[in-house]
DNA sequence: AGTATATTTTGATATTTGTCAAAATATCAA
DNA sequence: TTGATATTTTGACAAATATCAAAATATACT
């Protein structure tokens, strides 16, 4: 899958940009992480994995734990790629066309 | 569904952002668009129909063919709730949180 | 080594999604 | 009104996705 189609599809979960918000003034660990929604953690950990795939996450181990915490490097690119969406005369350059 | 999630959900389909990009310099009618499309008819209108109910494209008749363009004004809102997703300390205000 | 805790991985399943072909609808033009 | 063109809608189907329970892995502690 295209860079920019892990992206995409990553947010197009409603779970997962609850994930992200989760993160946005800190990193946690998935166990508390878990706590904020009503599914298992096996189908949480299938939510973390996309969110890393399309690099919205980072993650370090701590002992047992899993800390994740938000790879806001990425969110530039999401606006990059939503300009070249919608702006017209914003067009990226030749050569370098985003992958849409 | 909600209107956040019909937006996401627009986003995440790599044919309905090639569609969107097709209408960044103007608007164009079905036919036109279907020739840009390795697809039939019926499931581009499939896609025109989620693009519709996102609000990202608006549509009007004119006479036999249905023409298509970019509503920007929704850029905005996706730029919003990115930031939503992305920024701590830029939260939604008390009252109206943003649906995520 | 043996047990407990945190997390991920696997296998199964139900739901959602993208697709096509064919039927239906809308408009135009003779 | 009849026929042609443009588009959407419907019904069927295959592929992708979200989910769970259970098994597997990794680390810590005694």
């Amino acid at each position: 899958m295209s860079e920019n189609q892990s992206l995409f599809k990553a947010l197009a979960d409603p779970t997962r940009r609850q994930i992200l918000k989760a993160l946005k003034n800190g990193s946690m660990n998935a166990g508390d992480l878990s706590e904020l929604f009503p599914i298992s953690k096996g189908s949480l950990s299938h939510h973390f994995n996309l969110l890393k795939k399309a690099d919205l996450v980072k993650t370090r181990r701590n002992g047992q734990q899993i800390i994740y915490s938000l790879n806001t490097s990425v969110f530039e690119d999401v606006t990059t790629l939503l300009l070249d969406l919608f702006k017209a005369g914003e067009n990226a350059e030749d050569g370098e066309q985003n992958e849409i």
